[in-house]
RNA sequence: GGCGCCAUGGUGUAAUUGGUUAACACGUCGCCCUCUCAAGGCGAAGAGUUCGGGUUCGAUCCCCGAUGGCGCUACCA
């Protein structure tokens, strides 16, 4: 790294999609190489495609990065407001003789590559406008015909760089072709638009995804003609869903917003897509729940793995119950409560109330969505009885007017606390001769509906005695098989 | 097709950078615990490092080749 001077890096998604989960990681890798060095993070938007573009996609993008909680130093920035930096610069390219002007279609270079395809040949651009004098270009563009500018690149040796991740990179410029730096009505090309930006705004980092190394020697070859530093580049490796194959829609969830939706914690999917083609060393190799601030220490280019890494929903899984159970009752609320907003559920509990519940429920969490469906029962009488359970624990009649006796016993007990509640309930049991196993089975579902819950008498104290009653008097009325 | 890149259990990553019984985590399976389900505890299966050659006393690690995957191949980014 260049001793002595902040990096300076950014992230720069062009608006035709969602923040998905590859920018949202190659965004993370900037944040963090930035934070970590003290360095500045740009945001900058890349909207020249006008086709495609949109401003809906910008606030999803900006959304999805305040939801993992990358914030920026500098922009965002838009290039579609930038764009007399690109016609300067190409002119700059330009007069230096390093760019040309080219007049031909896209009819006529469709025609063509598609000739050259069924010749066999590679469908390149052929350079004939390369050749076209100087003057004659600047009269037939005055003139005004349409025309496009070019880079020219050098006919011979090749271009190379030297990756922080990949190492050398090396191509010949016979596979270069004159790509076009400047379209017909004037707007520039991802090539121009990205070398004149990363200049512009004195970027020493470019921390980008893998897919961007074929045309690493483009932006090179800009920088080379302008004079300019090159910086340092450093190509993240793709993720790939459970196919190998690019993850796409295909995969399930490819937008950042979408996992938000499915009830992940932001900081366990931060978490996660860090350690994807990342890694802390062998100082850490035993330990995978990193903090924001210990990712921010611990991040350097050197731990990014060269090979695509796949993205596997199970350890994101496991990552948000990790976070889920170690967070604290009061840190989970806001995440619980949106979760609850989303549902349209309002529970009828008091704060310090709703506070113990989450600490009863979390270890049983896996997910926030678990707060707005299975544990309803908990903080409201709005809830559903799980049908499963139901046919699992209900199913005998026995059972059910046992439960419905028991409610009495519970009505009537001196006092209701967490041991009272299990021996009134082993005592009946023991009296009426059938196992406390299916009582208690049993009561679980008819007071939470759910098979699953923690310890039932911790579940009693926690419903209160006035809930239990009458949710134990009302199980004969549970839908279901009996 | 051309060019480039990559290759460690099913998945994500380690391996003092040529010397380890190839490690950890997720997942899977089993047992324990038990009022359910998680969690937790204990244990197991699962890779001889894609394959084939080399270099070396010795290769996951270096070289060559093959295979496979991915990327790029636009007046998209």
């Amino acid at each position: 790294m260049n001793p002595g001077k902040s990096p300076r890096v950014r992230f720069a998604p062009s608006p035709t999609g969602y923040l998905h989960v590859g920018g949202a990681r190659t965004a993370l890798f900037n944040w963090l190489f930035a934070r970590r060095f003290g360095g500045t993070f740009i945001l900058r938007i890349e909207d020249t495609d006008f086709e495609r573009s949109s401003e809906a996609m910008v606030e999803g993008i900006l959304e999805g990065m305040r939801w993992i909680g990358l914030d920026w130093d500098e922009g965002p920035f838009f290039q579609s407001r930038r764009l007399d930096l690109y016609t300067q610069t190409a002119e700059r390219l330009i007069a230096g003789g390093h760019a040309y002007y080219c007049f031909c279609t896209k009819e006529e270079l469709e025609q063509r590559r598609a000739e050259a395809t069924a010749a066999g040949r590679p469908p390149m651009y052929d350079r004939r406008c390369r050749k076209i004098a100087r003057e004659t270009a600047a009269q037939r563009r005055s003139a005004g015909e349409p025309c496009a500018v070019r880079f020219a690149v050098p006919e011979g040796g090749s271009t190379g760089f030297d990756d922080a991740v990949f190492g050398r990179v090396e191509f010949s410029n016979a596979e270069i072709e004159d790509f076009v730096l400047l379209r017909s009505d004037g707007i520039p090309t991802y090539h121009l638009s990205v070398v004149a930006d990363d200049l512009d705004m004195e970027l020493t980092h470019i921390i980008r995804g893998a897919d961007h190394i074929s045309n690493t020697p483009k932006q090179v070859l800009q920088y080379a003609a302008l004079g300019a530093e090159m910086p340092v580049f450093a190509h993240v490796p793709l993720i790939l869903g459970p196919d190998k194959t690019r993850l796409s829609k295909r995969h399930g969830a490819t937008s950042v917003i979408a996992y938000k939706d499915m009830g992940i914690v932001p900081e366990a999917f931060r978490n996660f897509l860090a350690l994807l083609g990342w890694s802390p060393g062998t100082a850490h190799k035993d330990r995978e729940i990193f903090s924001s601030d210990e990712l921010k220490q611990l991040f350097s280019l050197d731990g990014i793995s060269k090979s695509n890494a796949v993205f596997d929903n199970d350890k994101l899984a496991w990552f948000n119950t990790e976070y889920i159970r170690a967070y604290s009752s009061d840190k989970l609320l806001p995440l619980v409560e949106e979760e609850w907003r989303r549902a349209e559920f309002h529970p009828a509990r008091p704060h310090d109330e709703i506070l113990s519940l989450i600490d009863l429920l979390k270890p049983r969490a896996r997910n926030l969505k678990d707060f707005g469906g299975p544990f309803r029962a908990y903080f409201g009488d709005d809830f559903e009885y799980d049908p499963a359970a139901v046919t699992k624990f209900l199913k005998d009649a026995a059972v059910r007017a046992l439960l419905v006796e028991l409610a009495e016993r519970y009505y009537t007990a001196a006092e209701f606390t967490e041991a009272s509640t299990e021996q009134v309930l082993r005592g009946f049991a023991e009296e009426k001769g059938v196992k406390a196993g299916a009582l208690i089975n049993g009561a679980r579902v008819a007071l939470t509906g759910q098979a699953v819950a923690p310890s039932l008498f911790a579940v009693m104290t926690a419903l209160g005695r006035e809930r239990v009653v009458r949710r134990l008097r009302d199980t004969g009325g549970i839908p279901g098989d009996v």
